[in-house]
DNA sequence: ACCTACGGGACATCCCGTTCCT
DNA sequence: AGGAACGGGATGTCCCGTAGGT
C-alpha cells in the first residue's frame, strides 16, 4: 500500500507538526493561531483539519512526537558514551552552547512542562519518558561503578535520579536566563560522584 | 492622609492580585480572562483598570509580588537553619508533602518560567531571585564547611549552585508528575556532600 | 431608577431585535449573520453580547416579542368588531392586501413555524398564542349565535377552531404563492356559518 | 446498454436523496451539511458531486421529488373515495395519527413552505401542486353535490378551496404542537358542508 | 472608585467546491 | 464512479480596552 497519495499525506502531516513546533518555540503554546501554523507549513486550515481533529489534538500529537527527541536532551540512546564523565561532559557542553535537542528545536523546557499539565493525554507518555531517562543513566552509573570510576556507597538508581534532577534543574536555570559558569559546576558534580576521594 | 480611602483601594488591588494568582494556578497563565479574575475578586474590569494598565501590567505586578514569596521555596531567609542537612531535609520534606511555598499557592514552577519568558519586565527580578537563592545557600555551605560537616574539596559557591539546580530540578520533576521516593534521594545527596567518606 | 443609562440600553436592545426581525423577514431564520443584524441596527457584536447570551437566545427573545403582535393577525384584541362577518371580512381584506401584522413585518408564517420547531423555548408561548386566538374567536361566535347571526347547530368552540385553522391555512396558501380570489371564498365561508339557510 | 452500471448510479442518486430527506426531516433545511447527508447514505461528497451540481441543485431535486408524494397528503389520486365525508374522515384520521404522507416522511409542512420560498425553482411546481389538489377536491364536491350530499348554495370550486385551506391549516396547527380534538372538528366541518340543515 | 455599554479584533470550527488519485 | 486532500470563505464566540455614567 501507501502509494504516492499516502506519502504526500504523511509529508503534509509532518510539515504541519514541524511548523507547529517552530511556532510554539518562538511564541509559546497558545499564541500561534492555526492560520499561522498552517501558513508556515505552506498549507491552509482545510488541510489541517484533514490530519487533526482540532487544536488540542494537534498539540497532543505534536508533543508526543517531540518526546521521542526529548530524551536525548538528557542522555543519548547509544552505548558508545563510555564513562559517566563523558556523559556529563557532553551534556554540560551541549547545555552551554544551547545545543540540547530541545533547545535546538527552539522549545523551552518550561513550555513542555506547561503543555503536559494542560493536556492530560500527554502526561503519561511524558512521565514514562522521564523514567526511561533515569533507567538509562542508571545503566551508565552501574557500568562506571563496576569499573571503579564511581563511588559505590550510593545506590546507582538513586544517584541516577539525582543526576537527572540535576540535569533538568540545570536546563531550567539556563532557560530562566541565569548565566552559569558551567565548567566548574561540572567539575563539582564529577567530584561529588567520583570513587576516589580528594 | 486618606486613611480609609487608601486602605480600601489597596485592598481592592490586593484582592485582584490574589484572584489572579488563584486563577493562574488553576488554569494557567493565559486561560483566565480578566473578567474571570475580576469576578473571582468580586469586582469588574472597571475596578481592574483603576489599578493596572492592562493585562500585561497586571501579570508583571503579579509575578513580582509572587517572587517575594518564591525564594522561600528554595531556602528560608532566617539563619536559624543550622546544618545544611537540616536545610535539605526541610526542603525535601516540604517537597514531598506538596508544601513548597509555590505549590501552596497553587502555582507550578513551569508557569513561573513561562511567564518570565513571555513578560520581559519580569526576567530581571527573577534572575536576581535565583542568584539570591544561590547566595543564601552558599552561606550555609560555608558555615557547614567551617564546622567540618561538608566536604571542602569543592567550592562553596559551586556546590550551592549545584544544590539550587538540584532543588529546582526536583521540584520540576515533581510538578511533572514523576513519583519520587524522596527519602533515599535525600540521603544520597547528603552523602555526596558530606565531609567524611566511608 | 432607570436613568439615561437604562433608557439607552433598552433602546439598543429594541433596535437589535427590530433589525433582527427585518433581516429574518428578508432572508430567513438562518441566513443573517450577527454582523448583518448588528450593522443594520447600527451597532457591533460587542453590543449584541451585552443584551443576549448568544444567537439562540436572541432568536428566542425575538420570537417571543413577535408573538405579542402575532395574535392580531388572526383576530384583534378589542371588542369593537361587532359581527363575525366583520371579523372575517377584515381578516380576508388584510390577507388580500398583504397587510396582516406578520406580513407587514415581512415575516412569513412558515418562518415562524420553523422557528418554533427548532427553538424549543418558543414552542410553549406559541401554542398558548394559538389557543388564545381560538378563545377570542369563540367569544365572537357566541355573541353572534346569541343574536341569531350564526348557526347554532355547531359548538361555538369547534366552529372557532375551524375558523382559526382556516385562517392559518389561507395565510399559508397565500405565503406559498397561490393566487386566490378571496372575495368569493369569504362569501363561501360566511354562508357556511350563517344561521339562515339559502 | 449499461444496465447494471446505470442501475447502480441511479441507486446511488436515490440513496442520496433519501438520506437528504431524512436529514431535513430531522434537522431542518439548513442544518444538515453535505457531509452529513452523504455519510447517512454511505457515500462521500465525491459521489454527491457526480449526481448534483451543488447544494441548491440537490435541494431543488429533492423537493420536486417530494412534491409527487405531497399531494396525497391532501387528497388521494384514485376515484374510489366515494362521498366527501369519507375523504374528510380519512384525512382527519390520518392527521390524527400523524400518518399524513408528509409526516410519515418526517417532513413538516412549514419546512416545505420555507424551502419553496428560498429556492425559486421549486415555487412553480409547488403552486401547480396546490392547484391540482384543489381541482381534485372540486371533482369530489361536484360528485357529492349531484347526488345531494353536499349543499349546492356554494360553488364547488370555492368550497374545495376552502377545504384545502382548512386541511393545510389543520396540518399546520398540528405541526405547531396544538393538541386538537379532531373528531368534533370533523363533525363540525361536515355539518357545515352538508346539504340537509337541521 | 467602580460599573457597564460598546467598539472591534482574533480565532477555532465548520462547510462547500475543486482536484487529483484509485 | 467514488474517495479524499486541500483551498478558502464565513461566522459565532470570546475577550480586551475605552468611555461615559453613577
Amino acid at each position: 500500500m501507501s502509494g504516492a497519495r499516502d506519502a504526500a499525506k504523511r509529508e503534509t502531516r509532518r510539515a504541519l507538526l514541524q511548523a507547529g513546533l517552530a511556532e510554539i518555540g518562538e511564541r509559546g503554546l497558545d499564541a500561534p493561531s492555526l492560520d499561522d501554523i498552517c501558513a508556515r507549513a505552506g498549507f491552509t486550515r482545510g488541510a489541517f483539519y484533514v490530519h487533526f481533529e482540532n487544536r488540542e489534538d494537534f498539540m497532543v500529537q505534536l508533543l508526543n512526537w517531540l518526546f521521542r527527541n526529548f530524551l536525548d536532551s538528557i542522555v543519548t540512546r547509544d552505548n558508545r558514551d563510555g564513562t559517566l564523565e563523558e556523559v556529563v561532559t557532553r551534556y554540560v557542553d551541549a547545555l552551554g552552547r544551547g545545543r540540547l535537542p530541545l533547545a535546538r528545536l527552539g522549545v523551552r523546557f518550561s513550555q513542555v512542562l506547561e503543555a503536559t499539565h494542560r493536556l492530560p493525554p500527554t502526561r503519561e507518555p511524558f512521565v514514562k519518558l522521564l523514567r526511561e531517562a533515569a533507567v538509562r543513566v542508571t545503566k551508565r552509573v552501574l557500568d562506571n561503578q563496576h569499573r571503579g570510576a564511581i563511588r559505590i556507597d550510593v545506590s546507582a538508581e538513586h544517584l541516577a535520579t539525582v543526576l537527572v534532577a540535576l540535569s533538568v534543574g540545570g536546563g531550567v536555570l539556563r532557560d530562566a536566563g541565569l548565566e552559569l559558569d558551567l565548567r566548574p559546576l561540572r567539575e563539582t558534580v564529577l567530584r561529588m560522584v567520583a570513587a576516589d576521594v580528594r
